[in-house]
DNA sequence: CACAATTAAATTGCATTCAATTCAATTCGG
DNA sequence: CCGAATTGAATTGAATGCAATTTAATTGTG
């Protein structure tokens, strides 16, 4: 059996339906201005505000080399401010404008409209959803452990 | 209730898995001196070799701007060929070189190494997949639907 | 206190991804 | 056969992601 086909493994798959769900959340977010990791980091700030920098980048896994020019073209737009906390200056503390406020309730027919377009049942994608953040955890977490064992061994 | 909650929605969850996976196989496919979507352009070669730029894009549902630098890189790399068609000069066929063949040899354990990773068994990983192509293939399916229906609205 | 180590952002460089455009080759309709 | 439409790749420009480095601020230690 050949272990090497593109559709017997997981990874394509996984790889090809987080580009369609890209794809399909575009023509919903261009309305608001948004692309889908820029609707990503509103959706963390309409759960709550000032949030650093790195802690906008743990909850969506990502680090300041993505989230930094994410902000920055958010704050352009007028969504929100960075400004530096008066006791740490090291961190940017990033807080909603009135517009990235008000954004949210444009946004609210944006979750409606996407999940009558992926087909599934509530059931369903609960549980798909559910199964993708567990490999996504155990994913993380193989990862660390060959990390820390690299370090270890040098 | 707030449907705009980063883990209440099917998008981030998959979006981050995506990610994980692909980071997942990095150190796995360093020392084949390929990048994940160039092993996906080898992981098509090796099933089928000659194909040209669109079907070889179409296989992975990538257009021609994503193709064309990974297989200029592929091929500098001496893993393929690019040559004309005779018959038809505006295609481009896709070759594996000696080296390019040699290659999935090493290729071979990748697979199993990445499944273990993901802590699933055979059976949740089949029944993933499924879904997840499903899923792809209904948002496709979807949003070819938007693009036909704004075509004959003008 | 002085200074090394750590931490938070930002920057840089490389590799995608995709929309839109361009260019060349081929096909189609009259 | 001929010009228009179509097709296949390539190119261009904007927007991510991520590794690695840099810079500034803070913390820990002797």
């Amino acid at each position: 059996m050949n272990p090497l086909l593109l559709d017997s493994q997981l990874c394509f798959p996984l790889y090809a339906a987080s580009r369609a769900m890209t794809a399909a959340y575009a023509p919903l977010l261009e309305p608001l201005g948004l692309t889908y990791p820029q609707y990503l980091v509103m959706l963390v700030l309409w759960e709550g505000d000032g949030l650093s920098v790195t802690a906008l980048g743990e909850r969506l896994h990502l680090d300041s080399g993505t989230v930094t020019p994410l902000l920055k073209k958010l704050e352009a737009m007028q969504y929100l401010t960075r400004r530096r906390d008066e006791r740490d200056e090291r961190v940017v503390r990033v807080s909603l404008t009135t517009i990235g406020q008000g954004l949210r309730k444009k946004a609210l027919t944006v979750p409606r409209a996407l999940f009558c377009q992926t087909g599934l049942d509530l059931k369903n994608l609960a549980r798909l959803r559910e199964e993708l953040m567990t490999l996504t955890h155990t994913l993380r977490a193989a990862n660390a452990q060959r990390i820390a064992h690299t370090k270890e061994t040098p």
